[in-house]
DNA sequence: ATGATCTCCTGAGCGC
DNA sequence: TGCGCTCAGGAGATCA
């Protein structure tokens, strides 16, 4: 489900509405999700939620003593909820805040993960630089294109090349430098790589902007969908023309993901 | 080491 | 309507 700019707008509501308030009540409902957690989670309660940072996909809420790290996978949610609010199925985690409210973790792939942990995330220690950080430049982009012989769509999925972009936009980001996702990586012109950066940034930060792209389930943490569906080029969009230049859009598959582009205008 | 494939799980949407 | 099939925004393990 959710990319960089839905889980940017997921931080953002919990910068907003999570930082300094205290964990009361922890009901884990005993998953299991994709990773168990390293403490047990129950060791939160009493914990204030300090800050809320996000490195990737990957959301980091640094509490008192150590960090509670969510990976929303393919269908997590953290809502706010009130406590008379009917459960949702799939709900995993309750987490009581001092003023009353919840914040629920609810997925029912069960893709996503929650772990409490008192060191350094290692999941992420052999991930690129986040496609919305500042060393994510032409320079460095152009470096790891060198250093790779994968078609240019797998490289932005891959998020050890460049952290953060998933299927939607890698897709959109393509279609906006005009580069062939079958484009082997390495054969990148040199001329091209500022303008698939420009892309790539572009569209991830108007999504943002749009409080990200919702499909059918995506919300932010108090419900909002996102409303950068209707900006998408070529995403979901097979057999419709082009909006640049007017060919019929195509999907295919690569490393098992369908693939949306235009054969007229991406070469 | 790198790239491709498979897999975890549930739900939605489609064709029959 | 209901069944079975395909597909889904992620990423880690495993294989070549």
């Amino acid at each position: 489900m959710p990319e960089l700019p839905e889980v940017e707008t997921i931080r953002r509501g919990l910068e907003r509405e999570l930082c300094g308030h205290t964990i009361v009540r922890v009901d884990w409902r005993g998953g299991p999700l994709r990773h168990a957690s390293p403490r047990p989670l129950r060791c939160l309660q009493g914990q204030r939620v300090r800050h809320v940072r996000r490195y990737a996909k990957f959301l980091y809420l640094d509490v008192d003593d150590g960090h509670i790290i969510v990976h929303l996978g393919m269908t997590g949610k953290l809502l706010f909820c009130a406590p008379d609010e009917p459960e949702r199925p799939h709900t995993h985690l309750i987490l009581g805040l001092d003023d009353g409210r919840e914040l629920r973790y609810v997925d029912p792939r069960r893709f996503g993960s929650i772990r409490y942990t008192d060191s350094h995330d290692t999941a992420t220690t052999h991930y690129g630089v986040d496609a919305l950080s500042p060393a994510f430049t032409a320079a460095h982009l152009a470096d790891r294109l060198a250093a790779s012989g994968a078609p240019l769509k797998a490289f932005l999925l891959d998020q050890t090349k460049v952290a953060g972009v998933g299927n939607i936009y890698a897709c959109e980001a393509l279609w906006r430098a005009g580069l062939s996702p079958r484009r082997l990586a390495k054969n990148t012109p040199r001329s091209r790589v500022e303008p698939l950066r420009k892309a790539v940034v572009d569209v991830l930060e108007e999504s943002l902007a749009q409080g990200g792209t919702s499909f059918n389930d995506y919300v932010d943490t108090i419900g909002e969908p996102g409303k950068f569906l209707l900006q998408l080029a070529v995403f979901q969009k097979e057999g419709q023309p082009c909006p640049r230049c007017g060919a019929e859009v195509r999907r295919m598959a690569q490393a098992g993901r369908s693939t949306f582009y235009c054969p007229g205008c991406q070469r």
